[in-house]
RNA sequence: CGGCGCGUAGCGCAGCCUGGUAGCGCACCUGGUUCGGGACCAGGGGGUCGGAGGUUCAAAUCCUCUCGCGCCGACCA
């Protein structure tokens, strides 16, 4: 492609509200543009990276025995009646009436669609297993779209779904889909982790998350730093074992309990400094609603509440942070003096807490803590786990093991993810079969989600400067760009005649032939990405030469010299053998 | 949904407080000089100031309503 050609618009300026190094790039690269929130149009550039990203997916899917499918994106509401998810997915769900005032919805995700075709088409045991996968626009009225194509109202999702006769069948099928997604994100250049995620409300079933791991992730997920654990904070808590505070702390004598006048000091920012402690000797208590009752829970001041396990805890979906009224109503105090000591009502001491010695905490009166607080002396409460697993506890995986992995927290933004789902749909909608006893049995199904074109982001996410994009090879949208310099006859002959032999070699070229001067092409070259550059200038042709230098290599001079006649042939191998 | 903030030329912004000719940089067009890491000079085109209503002799500016958008949080396969 001659760059003169194309449309590749590429700008100096990111728009004011992009934070994310995929977004701005993406967008000054001129790969994308946003038409609305969480709407954008791809333009050529990005069509041929989202194809190429397409392409992995669809190649290890298919190896993996996969059969795509396609299912419309507009669908009659009653699909999603029939298994309550019209009302269950609330305002996330686009939904719209037809002319004749019936509802439908667009498609946020395929599981009642997938399940008729099964219930249509799959009738006997023998039918099984399958695993039908689509590549298709999604649609969900997120509440916050943000980060360009990381998180979007409309977005590009590989999903499949898998059948199966029984449990110990659905889990070859998911294992299979583990081994695909490894390879997909693998081939992708991508520094990812499998890691245990929170398997919902429906007990007992098995789900993991693919978490690329980039500061601007939305998740936090520990990993360990000696063996191959990984897992989403929600779910390493409960195995997880703090660090020790210090040798002294354990074997210190326990001191009197004290009041202290702490005006103002709420925070616990603000309480360690004037107490003069630090955060692991707080015992943090946050007041939770649950239903109708005030629920004080306690973990220690570096730590956080997980609230999914708060709420699993109290047999509730979900549990809110009390409002100010609600807090002083429940403990007598403002907010940031609240405290287990005396407190009327539940209270949960996560495991870490009830081992701190001689802690501070809040003594449930305005301006005043305690000191030298002790659980059991001082305080009860049930003991269990309820915060987030943090920087440096130990492995639950490995430390009993004697390596003493110590867990590293990461932020991670979730590009795939695998579930059995077991007969929850197919029992909803009557999608059964015969087993060979003639016998009706549910369907066990199992679904894998990847989001191709938050992969794409993703992708940039790992793989930029702070001059622009550096694409892996098989993701790249040319193979190659060659950077004529100036006008002089010779220079156009020899990138003309480079240009026709890449072309015939297999190579994907783009030549930036444009008028300008070399500083905006070389500039436009490191912004968009291209994984070999080619220079074809008067200076190295004088010698016989032309410059190539991947885009890793940031320093010009570092440049090969490669002689002009044999340059197609080398930098042809050199392509092929990047993509083999 | 809660908190904060933003809508002025294709993009990035100033002007608004204190009402009185709508500006700057980039991009774009013309001419010239330049030409190996985002050139320079001269000239030029382009804006219903998000929308509606109100106050006023006069509104980008003040008031009311409304729409759109963003950041933080909550939520979320």
């Amino acid at each position: 492609m001659l760059w003169s050609r194309a449309l590749i618009p590429t700008v100096k300026e990111a728009p004011a509200d992009a934070t994310s190094a995929s977004h701005i790039f993406l967008t000054r690269a001129g790969y994308i543009r946003k038409v609305g929130a969480g709407m954008y149009d791809f333009l050529p550039l990005g069509v041929k990276v989202l194809k190429n990203v397409e392409a992995i997916v669809r190649r290890e899917m298919n190896r993996a025995g996969a059969l795509e499918v396609l299912m419309p994106q507009l669908l009659p509401g009653e699909y999603f009646k029939e298994t309550g998810r019209w009302d269950l997915y609330g305002d996330v769900l686009f939904r719209l009436k037809d002319r004749k005032g019936g509802d439908f919805n667009l498609g946020p995700t395929h599981e009642e669609i997938i399940t008729d075709i099964a219930r249509r088409e799959i009738r006997s045991y023998r039918d099984m297993p399958k695993n039908l996968y689509q590549i298709q626009t999604k649609f969900r009225d997120e509440p916050r779209p943000r980060g360009g194509l990381l998180r979007c109202r409309e977005f590009s999702m590989k999903d499949a779904y898998s059948f199966d006769v029984d449990e110990e069948s659905a889990k070859k099928s998911y294992e299979e889909m583990r081994v695909a997604y490894n390879k997909i994100f693998t081939q992708m250049g991508l520094n990812f982790r499998m890691v245990a995620a929170d398997s919902g409300a429906i007990g007992g079933n098995t789900s993991a998350e693919f978490q690329v791991l980039v500061d601007s992730g939305e998740d936090a997920i520990v990993v360990c730093d000696t063996c191959d654990y990984a897992a989403n904070v929600e779910v390493a808590s409960a195995a997880a074992k703090p660090a020790k505070v210090s040798e002294a702390a354990t074997t210190v004598r326990l001191a009197d309990k004290q009041k202290v006048h702490t005006p103002g000091h709420g925070s616990i920012e603000d309480i360690t400094k004037f107490l003069k402690v630090s955060a692991p000797e707080m015992l943090k208590s946050l007041v939770y609603v649950a239903g109708k009752d005030a629920v004080l829970v306690v973990v220690r001041g570096d730590h956080e509440v997980n609230e999914i396990r708060v709420a699993r805890l109290l047999g509730v979906n979900e549990v809110f942070l009390a409002s100010d009224a609600e807090v002083e109503r429940a403990t007598g105090a403002k907010v940031g003096f609240a405290g287990p000591v005396g407190f009327k009502g539940r209270v949960l001491v996560d495991r870490a807490a009830s081992l701190v010695v001689n802690g501070a905490t809040g003594a449930n009166e305005t301006d005043y803590h305690f000191t030298g607080v002790n659980f059991s002396r001082d305080y009860e409460g049930e003991v269990v786990d309820v915060r987030l697993a943090a920087n440096g506890d130990l492995c639950p995986n490995c430390a009993n093991a004697g390596k003493n992995g110590k867990l590293t927290l990461y932020k991670g933004i979730e590009a795939g993810h695998i579930f059995i789902l077991g007969t929850k749909y197919s029992t909803a909608m009557s999608a059964s079969f015969l087993d060979p006893a003639q016998e009706k049995k549910p369907i066990v199904m199992g679904c894998y989600g990847i989001g191709v074109s938050r992969l794409v982001a993703t992708i940039v996410e790992q793989h930029h400067d702070a001059e622009g994009i550096s694409w892996p090879w098989r993701i790249a949208p040319y193979h190659v760009e060659i950077v004529s310099i100036g006008k002089d006859a010779a220079v156009l002959e020899a990138a003309t005649k480079l240009y026709a032999d890449l072309q015939a070699r297999g190579v994907e070229v783009l030549w930036d032939d444009r008028d300008e001067r070399p500083g905006v092409k070389f500039k436009d070259a490191d912004l968009i990405g291209i994984p070999l550059r080619v220079t074809v200038g008067g200076k190295g042709l004088a010698a016989g030469n032309v410059e190539v230098k991947p885009r890793t290599e940031l320093d010009p001079k570092k440049a090969e010299l490669v002689p002009v006649a044999s340059a197609a042939q080398i930098i042809a191998d050199r392509v092929h053998a990047a993509l083999a």
